[in-house]
DNA sequence: CGCTTTACTGAATACGATTGCAAAAAAATT
DNA sequence: AATTTTTTTGCAATCGTATTCAGTAAAGCG
């Protein structure tokens, strides 16, 4: 025994078993030519021991680490993100990938995280809710590492993205709306330099321009307390909108909160709330939150397969 | 070039900068006996090619992998574990070290998850809202990786747990209603299994019992529905509880919901709801939820501290 | 039964780093 | 300038496994 360390190695189990050490490393793989009496012999051997193959060693002379880079924002404040993260990582485990996760601030650089899964030879890296500078999809690629972004993308960078009908949602909220005889939409938007805020509003608006129809904006920061204040302070106005569009649900229940129980306004008498994610609370029925819905398995499913090859 | 992979090592870094591989080594470690010069020259070699160490290497040798093990159970349905799990992937961000995720059912055997981080050698297995088999906890012990739990904890278990103190939570709770003068308590459990609910009732039940006040009991599964469908059962009885004690909040909300929109009862006037994790969603005005708060920055901090040593 | 074909096996090497050791270079001392 | 001390450096061994290659045993065949 070299080291003081309680590790078993191959070649322990092989002099326990009275085979070469090739052979343990042939019988732990599922398809190496063995036969089943030594690989019998091994495993026995092997279950003594307590053995297990260091995934480390392997992956160096494999090249293959079965391991995947998880990046995701906004976890803690949108449980539509939530549940994209629970999806990945299940649909990961259920491919044999580990996920090595990383959870970052929606407008955090990534420039100091993707050179440690790098450095761990991750096989793909998925990016949600967070946006890649293009130096690192450079980067990447030269890695020869795939990246895939959900709910983001950055124009002229070599990365897959998968993101839902942000704009066709907006123009059908829009129409929705004007079909529901509303005079005076206002859109609240979450942070300014999220592509889904954008092209929601960019849908969103465009049908309403081609009808003529002014809309109201405010900013909120996707946080429920940031959209209940915005609410305050479109509905306080002398003008106030008849109908608000929020960029997604976790602000628009903030919205709701703050017209029905802030302000005593009736919902959807005197004025509509519309959301985006279909985030199980918006079912709730203290909110039964009108709201576009993702297709959030759609997106996971396709993009962990893109990522795969 | 040996191999077609676009992977550059150390000796291409080194022969490039002129120097032996062993000190391209000591120029990226960080306190190695190197010259400023040629310190300065592999940095500048390793810039041109783009060159990154291989963890996996790395860890081989150094037998330290910098990646921990993290099982996280009831991730989509309780918001509450959203925020531990971010709270954890931060801090162990802050460390230095990797994160390698498992995501799980609160009920599901964790046999099959405990061997894959062992063959990726992680230095600890953080296990948070699901149950240890002891024979796992056992085989961790052999391969001398430390095991902590976080609101769980399996008797006679040799790895450290971090609850928080449901017990006394839970009695506190019941002096709370009976100081309101409450005569018909009821509690409604989450999952038979849980300790976390187990404990909370137990704490609960003891106070009731030394008043001689009975209890009602429910059960639901943690879930937002499940718990809105027992408080229907509950208060659609002819003697309904004047209070609810739930698991969590999640339940309690469901539970509020199905007393103020499903039964039209006014809150808490009519009956009282009380929830125990204090999640965002407990302060939002729609619901004013009374909760018990988790101590969750300590238990993080601490249970991670303890697992790193 | 001898010969070819096939199925296993083991020795040796490689993966890409870290690190102990001894030699070389630089700095400090006399 | 010679010697001692300290700082750098390169060589070589090592981590634990996968895999090639050559050799051996088993099987198939006429």
């Amino acid at each position: 025994m070299k080291h003081s360390r309680n590790s078993v190695t191959s070649i322990e189990v092989a002099k326990l078993a009275g085979v070469s050490q090739s052979s343990v490393s042939r019988a732990f793989s599922h398809e190496g030519p063995v036969s089943v009496k030594t690989r019998r012999k091994v495993r026995d051997a092997a279950r003594k021991l307590g053995y297990q193959p260091n995934a480390m060693a392997r992956s160096l002379i494999t090249r293959r680490t079965s391991m995947v880079g998880m990046v995701i924002a906004n976890v803690h404040n949108n449980p539509f993100y939530t549940e994209v993260l629970d999806l990945l990582s299940r649909k990961f485990q259920k491919l044999g990938q580990k996920v090595m996760l990383f959870i970052v601030n929606r407008d955090q650089n990534l420039d100091d995280i993707l050179p440690q899964l790098l450095e761990y030879q991750v096989e793909g890296i998925l990016v949600t809710a967070a946006t890649l500078s293009s130096t690192m999809a450079e980067e990447c690629e030269r890695w020869g590492r795939p990246v895939a972004m959900i709910n983001r993308y950055v124009p002229g960078v070599h990365a897959s993205w998968f993101c839902c009908a942000n704009y066709e949602g907006g123009k059908m909220v829009a129409k929705l709306l004007l079909d529901a005889n509303h005079q005076r939409p206002a859109f609240l938007a979450g942070s300014e330099d999220t592509t889904t805020s954008i092209d929601r509003e960019r849908g969103f608006m465009e049908i309403l321009n081609q009808e003529k129809v002014e809309a109201l904006r405010e900013i909120g920061e996707y946080t429920y307390q940031d959209a209940y204040d915005a609410a305050i302070r479109l509905l306080d106005r002398k003008d106030p909108p008849d109908a608000i569009f929020c960029a997604n649900d976790i602000m628009a229940l903030g919205v709701m909160d703050a017209a029905k129980n802030g302000l005593g306004l009736k919902i959807p008498e005197e004025v509509s709330i519309i959301g985006f994610d279909d985030i199980p609370m918006s079912s709730w029925s203290s909110y039964s939150l009108t709201t576009v819905r993702q297709p959030i398995q759609g997106m996971v499913h396709t993009s962990v397969e893109e990522l795969l090859n």
